[in-house]
DNA sequence: GTTGAAAATGGTAACGATTGCGTAAATAAA
DNA sequence: TTTATTTACGCAATCGTTACCATTTTCAAC
């Protein structure tokens, strides 16, 4: 029996929508009910099936646009077992190299429907397991990698990867995991460094690199020790050191120049092999006073994107980055969509570009080395 | 009837298995079976409710161990309505101003079981929408936003504001939409600068801004006018510069730039408001051959990490970006636990950091102002 | 030995979307 | 006219989880 609501009535129920009611987007639920048809052929006519009329399906898309529909990813998700996201792990995004790399993934990611789900390591093991099982628990459907440099152990990767999960390393690659991988020319890169510094008149050239264990280190180290054999030179331990958190910890950046030059026989050239560690040495170098190039020349990799306007302007070997994650992201679109699972794999290697400038350019004083062209 | 396999038959097994197993994370059902109990049961040991036996709660969360259960996000944002995701949008990671911002948000968001979905408008209000609705369709359970320079309808943000979705505004912010809002004293940031630039002697101050219809740059504006003011000066139109596109686009720095240094009276001094603006600034004047500070004192926003590394070592005014983000994020996820709704809303302005070096510092030459101490 | 309440657990319907199967009506072939 | 075949749609299960509503068992009180 109907009685006049109290007043108070309309403000309860505005009360308690406006606090239920958070979030309510239509669903295809609504669209059956507004069109008094099942929810099995609005989905259908949704999709252009064709064992839907022509009318019915017309009346479905116009009423869905009408109430604004959008397919909720999150019952897709649970549905198709499919997210269509994928996920990224990198070191820090507050570093050029990634970010550029991020741009690179997200261009491609994004014209394929798919969205990237970044995380940052900070280097630290613990924070890439929990990255790593964070992503799978969300269900992406692949994962890009450059693995932090306090990773020794993959078992948390080797779990996914025997699982059946895309995984497509880039940068910090491994051995271990037979799958897609993405890198530059490492070798290539402080091989062609290391000689432009030779070819400056570098007698002493000491090379500051990342952890030993991470295989871009082993890499840049081979190359900067072949282009000194190659120039009739031995390397010598005492000019290569390596920066566990690959400068991150700004101290041991300091450190080893520290050593470097309480060295009987100074280095009259730094090779930095990391972005960090590179912007850590001149800032350390600039505070000791020490010229550059005239007392130490330098020459590092790195992807900032003002260079020039340091002081001084920085010889740099730049990753390809933008590139780097395009090629990463298409192999794993590839090895997501693919019916039949991969057996074939590919290591693929771009080139750095070493860009010299003032940093690593003496000027001709008291050298005497004609120093080629 | 039972007859033996044909060898081949444990071969396609195996296929097909590799091909369609993907990834197969035990449920509930899986721990349910195994225990010869329901999973209504499972769900509530697993939750520790009291209507379950201590006994069977021991043997369910063994179970759940022994299986590596881990609950499945998908199916609880699609039960519960909420993903414990929060949704970012930012115009570019690569802009360390937004990386720092990023940083000081997840460690909070991280803590407190929430992660964090990025995205990147690159200044486009397309991809601000788009971004902004594809959050909204992963079921995030809250917002935070730095308004694209494009942005001057706010209608794809209004809808969800409206319909309940809790927002969190920072950096560029809007008027038009009552909620949480962070950013720094860009009044005083810019009043500050000007100031010093003032004391170091300068005359005739240029100032280049952002878009004039974000918020920043109208504080940003009026501080620099008012310090003028304040020193018995006039602003004037000639002087203010604004780039559209913040100094993404390279080209109009560098427009501006030429303007200025073709106007009869040159400026002496360049007050920048914002990270690629400030960096645009000193590529154009390095390239023009305009020495700094000598020829043009240069001061400028930015929250790059290496500000003394520059040539000259750059003034900046700082924003505590990693406070901010740790600010807004804090205010969004009160707001997404909240259960009743928010009325008062709260403007929260962080102060930001005048760091001077060099890039202002006139040598007193021809100077005839004592500019004080 | 009923009756009652409490304790412990099961069944089932959601959440939003897809899809295989069933089936009514309409048309075509016999 | 009868039998196929097509067309166009509905029903119900599914994905993993929770929550409401039974139902069963246990044990105590009368």
């Amino acid at each position: 029996m109907w009685t006049k609501p109290h007043p108070y009535f309309y403000l309860y129920i505005y009360l308690v929508k406006d606090d239920a009611m958070k979030f309510e987007a239509a669903t295809i639920k609504d669209i059956a009910k507004a069109l008094g048809v099942s929810t099995s052929t609005v989905s259908r006519a949704l999709r252009d099936s064709h064992e839907i009329s022509p009318e019915t399906k017309q009346l479905v898309i116009e009423c869905a646009e009408r109430l604004n529909y959008k397919p909720n990813p999150i019952a897709l998700s649970l549905k198709e077992k499919r997210s269509r996201s994928i996920g990224l792990v990198v070191t820090e995004i507050a570093n050029n190299f990634f970010s550029q790399i991020i741009n690179g993934i997200e261009s491609i990611a994004y014209d394929k429907g798919y969205n990237v789900i970044i995380t940052q390591t900070f280097e630290s093991y613990d924070r890439e397991v929990m990255d790593v099982q964070f992503l799978a628990s969300r269900g992406v459907d692949g994962l890009i990698i450059s693995l932090s440099t306090e990773t020794h152990d993959l078992s948390h990767l080797k779990a996914l990867h025997d699982r059946g999960l895309p995984i497509v390393f880039f940068d910090r690659i491994t051995d271990e995991i037979n799958t897609h991988k993405v890198i530059v020319d490492n070798y290539k890169g402080s091989f062609e460094a290391t000689e432009h510094l030779l070819q400056m008149g570098a007698k002493r050239i000491a090379v500051i690199s990342s952890s030993e264990f991470l295989s871009i280190t082993k890499d840049r180290v081979a190359g900067y020790k072949e282009a000194l054999k190659m120039h009739g030179m031995e390397p010598t331990d005492e000019l290569i050191h390596y920066s566990y958190y690959s400068g991150m910890v700004f101290s041991e950046v300091e450190e080893i120049i520290n050593k470097l030059f309480t060295l009987k026989h100074k280095p009259d050239a730094i090779l930095t092999t990391s972005d960090k560690i590179t912007t850590g040495v001149l800032k350390t170098l600039k505070r000791r006073g020490i010229r550059i190039p005239d007392d130490v020349a330098l020459a590092g990799f790195s992807n900032t994107d003002i260079p020039e306007l340091l002081d001084p302007p920085l010889t740099i070997v730049q990753q390809p980055s933008r590139e780097m994650g395009e090629a990463a992201v298409s192999l794993l679109l590839q090895m997501i969509e693919s019916k039949r699972p991969i057996r074939d794999f590919e290591k693929r290697m771009l080139s750095p570009e070493l860009q010299i400038r003032a940093s690593s350019v003496v000027k001709k004083k008291a050298g005497k080395k004609p120093s080629g062209k």
